[in-house]
RNA sequence: GCCGAAGUGGCGGAACUGGCAGACGCGCGGGAUUCAAAAUCCCGUCGAGCUCAAACUCGGUGUGGGUUCGAUUCCCACCUUCGGCACCA
């Protein structure tokens, strides 16, 4: 736990200083409750009664609570774990009192690099490592008192877990996506529909039907029947298909960890995990076609409540562009350069051109005295990471390729350019650059002396600012706003400055004068009428990188024939389970420990063939993309999961967990469940209906948490000082839940101080309940103050305000606790209101209090708007909104009877003496303010 | 650079829909209890001024403006911190 260097040390003389000074506290002293003792008696007695065992309970509404579920780590447990366990347990055992049927699981995300990282050092089997790390995290989960079904655990590196996600992932080999009807179909039915004739092949693999076209332009160019393809085309078109497909790609290589990574996992350059060195590299990878479901992942973010931050995140990763793609002649050359492009309408202010440097055209047309420049250029560019590039991009590089483009519009010559700030991933790897309304090309076209031609004429009103990312610094002193709208107007008309925002065309042809907006529907069109163009959607989001080069990991069910030919295992042939190995770490050459393995590797084929197994594995991804539908059937050796527990149970109507996986985990999810919808396996487009995420919890110094920092809160330590009870109470005292906040552990002892309170209120030296809690019935004031708990305690539940809600309690307790005499039905409800936060001392003093089951079903508390209302209310008097005095009314006074109290006020009459009232304002129960002329 | 969230006492934070800023907790000061301490209980605690004291007056929610009878809350500009993206045409 502490593993850092000198850690131990620190540990030893800490722990020395913290117990000499807490533990005669702790213990000996009376009145103080034994949260260890209750603490342990209350998980056995769960645990044995199987209290939290939740069944499909037609009678009772469900409800899903889930947990992002931990990766069992070395370290265990962190404190910013039970934060949102915490929370997520308050709400379970809420609603179960309120007549819910929970659904409350927890399990493993077991695979990925560290346990592996510790086996390359080691030899240790990864298995060993996690299955150590698991039972740790158990126990400290356990000891933590959540309402878990534990017998619904599930552990990804479990064989009869990833058999499912094997099972999966041979859903999505089998699968194709059909563009008409925007949804995933198994390939046979694919195939199907090709041999019955009705479609055809288009030459870039497309599908076309065959219904519409012959009646308009007979058959489609360059396509053909599928009859007409042979046995290897056939083939290799159903590949193409496949929502599982195998490409040649240019991955992220990190040497260090021998494996590459997915975009996402990369960060600034290094690693996410070890932050080592990246470089890009071409090599075979297994891909998931996430993109095909780039709209549906878009427009169902509607379906969902999130926070609308982490749907923006989302929709940003997403990246949708709606533009169009314009042809550009070659000069001199057949070839056509296509451009993708979201301002069409600046087409006529096109005045060079630039490819990306790993464009397929570039060494066709690039002349030979640019043929030396050019090269050297690619070369530059290939060695270049992607840190480099976005480092370097701070100055604009590039080549001239001694070649010219025809623009379309007009048919002037421009020439083509390469260079890395043209992605060639995104669009078409080629860009137009209108350098008078796009910042990259201006600052390229400056630097290189390009052309600069304006065609959109800024408005002259405060919209210009929107247009022009870095107005210069004019002499603004002296200017009027008007006077610096037409100085920067000026300025971008003479090609001093780039706008980039919308205005009105000039310089364009027969389509000057129009609007930014009418422009582009007119071009768009005007190009799709000429054969020059057509309308274009791009998206940032790329297909999903889907294998690792890694032992610890789902293995690919899928054997590679000699023919070259790949061949999916059957759903009775899985799990494909991990080989022993003798050295756990990378091949180096990009090939995982698997291949080292003759006896795992090579398979002999029911007819004679050999074939050997895919050896790169999963990502960690893979199993906690489908963890939620486990759950719901988790020991099902037949099927994954039963549909009508499917249907009773999903969707998942609270998700709680850290906002680091917003377009991760929670991207790839979706995707992989609108996939199970697709196939009819799952009954809802979206898996996760409500989303919360939980803050980070700081150290004490308000510095992240990190072991060379020192300041990592176990919280192990805390339970056993001050009990689990305070330290849930005390992680969700802290603040908002979303918030990010700085652990105390004073703080801590404060709320463990009002659970002792709380304590020595309702029982003697001997722990028995006090002779004061009698069975008379409550005054009216202690009434009022249980019903305004009970109300804001349900309230602030239902909205996930925690914080205020244990507010709200410990003004309760203070009450009672200077009552002569409590009477016990209030003692009753307030224990009830009190048990989701600190369900160890609510069922023991409940038990006391003479009840012998558990109090996780009784129902909660109900509360009456009525009794909580308070009878007399003081409200502030202000004159001209300055307080003079205040007044205290009956709740239903009037609001003539407040104005003639407020008015006849000593201090009010002297404010207001000898000027005229012009105005009496009366906020009901709030206040009076007096306006005087 | 762009996008998003947030700035309130010594500290964590509270404040419904524009209506008494600082609930609750921590810390601190004072007192009670105790041989003494811890624990516990009671009182006080935004700042400044004035006062023996109470009362009272003024200022105060990152900064500067604005709207309003009234602004922590709404609008504009700016500063700071955190999170995300980072040449996506």
């Amino acid at each position: 736990m502490f593993a850092a260097s000198g850690g131990f040390l620190n540990f030893y003389f800490e722990s020395f200083i913290f117990d000499f000074l807490n533990t005669p506290i702790m213990d000996e002293n009376k009145g103080n409750y034994n949260f260890n003792d209750i603490e342990k008696k209350w998980q056995n007695y769960w645990e044995t009664n199987k209290t939290f065992a939740a069944g499909e309970d037609k009678s009772k509404p469900k409800y899903y609570v889930l947990d992002m579920f931990p990766y069992p780590s070395g370290q265990g447990l962190h404190v910013g774990h039970p934060e949102g366990y915490t929370a997520s347990d308050i709400v379970s055992r809420y609603k179960r009192m309120k007549g819910f049927n929970v659904l409350h699981p927890i399990g493993w995300d077991a695979f990925g690099l560290p346990a592996e990282q510790y086996a390359v050092q080691t030899g240790t089997h990864p298995a060993q490592t996690t299955q150590k790390n698991i039972d740790n995290m158990r126990r400290q989960i356990k000891s933590l008192g959540f309402s878990y079904d534990w017998d619904r655990q599930v552990d990804t590196t479990d064989p009869k877990y990833f058999k499912w996600t094997q099972w999966i992932f041979l859903n999505m080999f089998n699968s194709y996506f059909d563009k008409q009807e925007q949804k995933a179909k198994p390939i046979s039915e694919l195939i199907k529909k090709l041999e019955a004739e009705n479609f055809y092949i288009g030459p870039g693999s497309e599908i076309i039907c065959a219904d519409p076209i012959p009646a308009v332009t007979g058959e489609p160019v360059g396509a053909r029947k599928w009859s007409e393809l042979n046995k290897e085309e056939q083939e290799a078109f159903i590949n193409e298909n496949r929502l599982a497909y195998e490409d040649e790609v240019a991955v992220n290589w990190c040497p260090e960890l021998g494996t590459v990574l997915a975009n996402e996992e990369v960060i600034g350059g290094v690693s996410e995990r070890g932050g080592h060195p990246v470089i890009r590299k071409p090599m075979r990878q297994w891909m998931l076609r996430i993109t095909k479901y780039a709209d549906r992942l878009l427009d169902d973010l509607k379906l969902v409540d999130w926070p609308e931050s982490i749907k923006k995140l989302q929709t940003d990763w997403i990246g949708k562009s709606i533009g169009a793609e314009v042809d550009f002649k070659v000069d001199g050359f057949d070839e056509i350069i296509t451009v993708f492009t979201t301002r069409p309408d600046t087409l006529f202010g096109a005045t060079y051109m630039v490819l990306s440097p790993e464009h397929p055209l570039v060494d066709e047309i690039t002349t030979a005295e640019q043929k030396n420049a050019v090269e050297e250029y690619k070369k530059t560019a290939q060695s270049k990471s992607d840190l480099d590039r976005t480092d370097l991009a701070k100055e604009k590089t590039g080549v001239f390729t001694g070649a010219f483009a025809i623009n379309p519009v007009n048919d002037e010559k421009i020439p083509i350019w390469i260079s890395d700030y043209v992605l060639i991933s995104y669009g078409t790897g080629a860009i137009m650059s209108v350098p008078a309304h796009d910042d990259r090309d201006f600052e390229f076209a400056k630097k290189f002396n390009l052309a600069i031609i304006p065609v959109v004429e800024p408005p002259k009103d405060k919209t210009i600012m929107q247009g022009i990312s870095n107005p210069p610094m004019v002499a603004t002193k002296d200017l009027t706003e008007e006077a610096l709208w037409s100085a920067l107007y000026e300025e971008v008309m003479k090609c001093e400055l780039c706008f980039t925002g919308n205005g009105i065309a000039v310089n364009s042809g027969e389509f000057t004068g129009l609007s930014t907006a009418e422009f582009k529907e007119q071009i768009t069109n005007w190009l799709n009428e000429q054969g020059l163009g057509k309308k274009a959607i791009n998206y940032k989001l790329r297909d999903w990188l889907f294998s690792r080069q890694r032992y610890w990991g789902e293995p690919f069910p899928l054997l590679h024939c000699e023919d070259g030919t790949t061949i999916a295992l059957e759903k009775k042939d899985l799990p494909l389970t991990l080989p022993e190995v003798k050295t756990y770490k990378p091949a180096g050459t990009g090939e995982s420990p698997l291949a080292t393995i003759d006896e795992w590797l090579n398979v002999k084929l029911p007819d004679g063939r050999t074939a050997k197994r895919e050896t790169n594995t999963m990502p960690q991804w893979a199993g906690s993309c489908w963890y939620y539908l486990r759950y719901l059937d988790a020991h099902n050796d037949s099927t994954a999961w039963e549909k009508e527990k499917e249907n009773y149970w999903m969707p998942v109507d609270l998700y709680i967990g850290g906002a680091e996986h917003a377009v991760l985990h929670l991207l790839y999810s979706r995707f992989w469940h609108k996939l199970l919808y697709d196939l009819g396996y799952v009954s809802t487009p979206e898996p996760f209906m409500k989303l919360v995420n939980q803050g980070m919890i700081l150290g004490e110094d308000g510095q992240k948490m990190s072991k060379s920092r020192g300041n990592v809160v176990n919280p192990d330590k805390v339970i056993a000082d001050y009990g689990a009870d305070s330290m849930r109470l005390y992680e969700m005292f802290m603040g908002p839940l979303e918030a990010v906040k700085p652990w105390s552990m004073q703080g801590v002892e404060g709320v463990h101080r009002f659970l002792n309170k709380l304590w020595r209120t309702l029982t003697d030296e001997k722990g028995n309940i006090k002779g004061i809690i009698t069975e008379s019935d409550p005054d009216e004031e202690t009434n009022r103050i249980l019903h305004q708990t009970i109300k804001k305690v349900t309230i602030d539940i239902e909205n996930f305000r925690f914080n205020t809600a244990i507010s709200q309690m410990m003004i309760f307790v203070n009450h009672i606790s200077k009552l002569e005499a409590i009477p016990k039905k209030v003692t009753e409800s307030f224990i009830l209101v009190l048990a989701p936060f600190a369900p160890h001392i609510a069922e023991e003093l409940w038990q006391k209090l003479g009840h012998s089951n558990t109090l996780a079903y009784e129902p909660f508390p109900a509360f009456d708007e009525q009794i909580a209302k308070e009878k007399e209310i003081e409200l502030a008097v202000q004159v001209l909104g300055k307080i003079k005095d205040r007044i205290m009314v009956s709740a239903e006074a009037d609001e003539e009877q407040i104005k003639e109290k407020a008015l006849a006020c000593e201090k009010v009459q002297a404010a207001i003496e000898g000027k005229d009232i012009k105005k009496v304002i009366v906020v009901k129960s709030r206040l009076v303010n007096i306006i005087t002329g």
